[in-house]
DNA sequence: ACGGGTGAGACA
DNA sequence: TTGTCTCAC
């Protein structure tokens, strides 16, 4: 639910970009025999066709639709084309679309404030790059505006009939009667018109926006004409777009506030909410809600743009529906090893790419108990101190599932035992990483500095500690067996095969694969487990989006300039003859030259694309932190161990007996630093460690 | 219990 | 704070 926030008189220009049909442009730009055929995107290919995520507009305009299984599409229209969504792990893997939308976002994130909002949609903040354009190149002033800006929807403008309407929007952006905030969303457009360019240029992909002075109407907007649109909406013409806009329209109110709003106070359009008092709606719905509800009726809604280019959280995870729910334990450890596998990998990325460390691990699961009447009960989710590394994730994960079990069980726990049908099944898993903060810039090299010294403190002693002080969710060897004990004995040999036959090929070998670890106590069978794949720990190396993305920004930044001096009246005439020959492919002018000072902390060379020669050190010191046995010295054994301490217990005063070229970066390392509670109890202190160091 | 796999945010 | 719940694409 939106919380109601206190409004500034709302002179922003704020953008909603929409990619279009996203999976299917993503697909389509890979299989590029496929540009203008009807197509549509597919996961689990299995089950009836599996279920359509995306169709293109192509698809659509013969009647396909979202909700449909493939067969059913085939059935519609044979000659569509269907794209299976990558599968690794066995589960539906949406890298590609997640990064394919990282793009976008680095070439949105130029003009101004980027908040990414899913992995197609974006907001734009564009009020400064508006205000510059109307202070220095206003609109009205301009003798030629570019054809796509021309092409835009002026949501309200009433259109003659025989009026050219490209000439009609060319008059509204460029009247000069209007007030300030008005011109503002002119400028808006144009901006935007020239990013979607940029994007189209870059990417291959098409996208739709919506331009207004909120995040709530440009959302609205940005739905209004796609694919390859852009519609804009004046204060003039907000009122008539609420009054005659459905409740369930509106963004939060898809569900079942909006359809309590309908039952309950007979509200259908937004605009009927105009007739309730605040203080009724508040009565009605709590304070929030009701003086936001009481906002959006008036167009009114002050949710700033977060500038925010990376997700909060990462997370994997997969439905077992209906026969297919999961019945042994080892089945639940096989798939969270899967997802394990994925989140881990994602992490990661996200430490190599962004330099961001995930702070906790949650595990969620579905389940249901046929034996009982209690079958609606849910299965709790449960969450740790995330460590990296796939098999302590994965073991981790196992931990937090079977604590969850158990109080899922609960008293049924010692009945289930005996029952003959094992009566509880696991239809969904997800693991997923959250909390995630930045790593302050310059440690790694302070890390460097310590491998030289500190390989007279012994290590084995350090990272035994920490293991006793960091093992997550740590049950007593009595629980953790009595709980396996249970749910391996009451599995019977036929719901084994059950599973089998109606489970996929990938499950099933699995099964096949190792029964023995299931004789074997349980963390004994987790650690013959650990040994399989303990080479996947070893540090990924750098591929896909960086190797893409950088050789993008350079581009860019020859454009740029190359733009840049076609605005330059003082340059001579014959250089910028010679650029602008060189950019007569790419077409349209930018903008860009207008807005060289964009926000550092929302570019996307600092919170996307951020790299440093460094990494690898950061990498594999978070890695591997639990080798508890100390018999490798190894760099990474000793680098681990900083990333342990905790900051905050650390004596400033200890900084100033560093060597004067770190100190500096040091304290810049702690300074911003905020601590994760659960971490600071667990962590030794770095200032034992310096102490240490200090005696030998 | 096939609208999947993911994300964000509010609330107790 | 954790865990639950709602909402959205």
């Amino acid at each position: 639910m939106p919380v109601a926030k206190p409004v500034s008189s709302d002179g922003r220009v704020i953008a909603h970009i929409d990619m279009d049909c996203f999976y299917v442009q993503v697909e389509q730009r890979k299989h590029p025999e496929l540009r203008g055929l009807p197509t549509a995107v597919v996961q689990y290919n299995s089950w009836k066709g599996g279920a359509l995520i995306a169709v293109g507009y192509e698809a659509r305009a013969l009647g396909i639709k979202r909700s449909m299984r493939g067969e059913e599409a085939k059935a519609v229209c044979p000659q569509i084309h269907l794209v299976q969504v990558p599968v690794a792990r066995g589960k539906a893997d949406l890298n590609s679309y997640r990064e394919a939308g990282s793009e976008v976002v680095s070439i949105l994130a130029r003009m101004g404030r980027c908040e990414r909002a899913s992995i197609d949609e974006v907001y734009l903040d564009l009020t400064d790059a508006a205000e510059t354009m109307l202070s220095e190149t206003p609109p009205e002033s301009l003798e030629i505006i570019d054809d796509e800006a021309l092409k835009s929807h002026i949501l309200g403008l009433k259109h003659e009939d025989g009026s050219d309407m490209k000439e009609n929007v060319k008059g509204w952006l460029r009247r000069s009667d209007a007030d300030h905030r008005e011109k503002l969303l002119a400028c808006g457009v144009l901006i935007v018109a020239d990013l979607r360019m940029q994007v189209l240029q870059e990417t291959q992909f098409t996208c739709s926006a919506g331009i207004s002075h909120n995040k709530m109407l440009s959302k609205l907007a940005s739905a209004m004409n796609k694919p390859a649109q852009q519609t804009v909406v004046p204060c003039s013409s907000v009122q008539g777009l609420l009054e005659s806009l459905p409740i369930k329209k509106m963004k939060q109110l898809g569900g079942k506030l909006g359809s309590s709003l309908q039952s309950d106070l007979e509200v259908n359009f937004v605009g009927d909410l105009l007739q309730f008092s605040e203080q009724k709606l508040q009565e009605c719905y709590g304070i929030n809600t009701g003086t936001w509800l009481w906002n959006i009726a008036r167009g009114i809604s002050g949710e700033e743009v977060e500038g925010r280019l990376l997700t909060k959280s990462h997370g994997s995870g997969k439905t077992f529906p209906g026969p297919r729910a999961l019945k042994t334990l080892h089945s639940v450890q096989h798939w969270l090893n899967q997802l394990c596998e994925e989140l881990s990998e994602r992490l990661q990325t996200d430490l190599d790419q962004n330099r961001r460390i995930a702070h906790t691990l949650t595990l969620h699961a579905r389940a249901y108990m046929s034996s009982d009447s209690d079958s609606h009960k849910k299965f709790p989710s449960k969450s740790c101190p995330l460590r990296y590394g796939t098999t302590k994730m994965q073991e981790d994960a196992m931990n937090l599932f079977q604590a969850g079990l158990r109080e899922y069980l609960g008293p049924f726990e010692v009945k289930m035992q005996g029952n003959k049908k094992n009566g509880w099944g696991i239809t969904g898993l997800s693991v997923s990483a959250g909390k995630i903060s930045d790593i302050p810039s310059g440690t790694s090299s302070i890390m460097r500095y310590f491998q030289g010294h500190d390989r007279l403190c012994s290590p084995s002693k350090l990272a035994k500690e920490k293991f006793e002080l960091e093992a997550p969710c740590s049950f007593s060897e009595n629980e953790s067996n009595s709980t396996l004990d249970i749910i391996e004995h009451t599995k019977l040999p036929e719901e084994e095969a059950t599973v089998n036959n109606e489970s996929s090929d990938l499950e099933s070998m699995e099964h096949k694969t190792s029964t023995n670890s299931l004789e074997v106590p349980f963390y004994s069978s987790m650690s013959s487990l650990k040994k399989a794949d303990f080479s996947q720990e070893t540090p990924l190396s750098f591929s896909g989006r960086e190797s893409h993305l950088e050789p993008k920004l350079t581009d860019l930044q020859s454009k740029v300039s190359s733009k840049e001096s076609t605005f330059e009246p003082g340059r001579p005439a014959s250089e910028q003859q010679v650029k602008r020959n060189a950019l007569r492919d790419k077409g349209t002018p930018s903008l860009l030259r207008f807005f060289r000072r964009v926000d550092p902390s929302c570019s996307i060379q600092s919170q996307v694309l951020a790299q440093s020669s460094d990494d690898t050190n950061i990498r594999s010191s978070l890695e591997n932190n639990n080798s508890i046995h100390g018999d490798s010295l190894s760099e990474d054994v000793q680098r681990r161990e900083m990333w342990q301490y905790n900051v905050d217990e650390i004596d400033p005063s200890v900084i100033d007996e560093l060597p004067s070229e770190i100190q500096e970066e040091v304290r810049a390392w702690l300074r911003p630093q905020k601590r994760q509670a659960n971490s600071a109890r667990r962590s030794v202190g770095i200032a034992d460690y310096f102490s240490r160091n200090k005696k030998l």
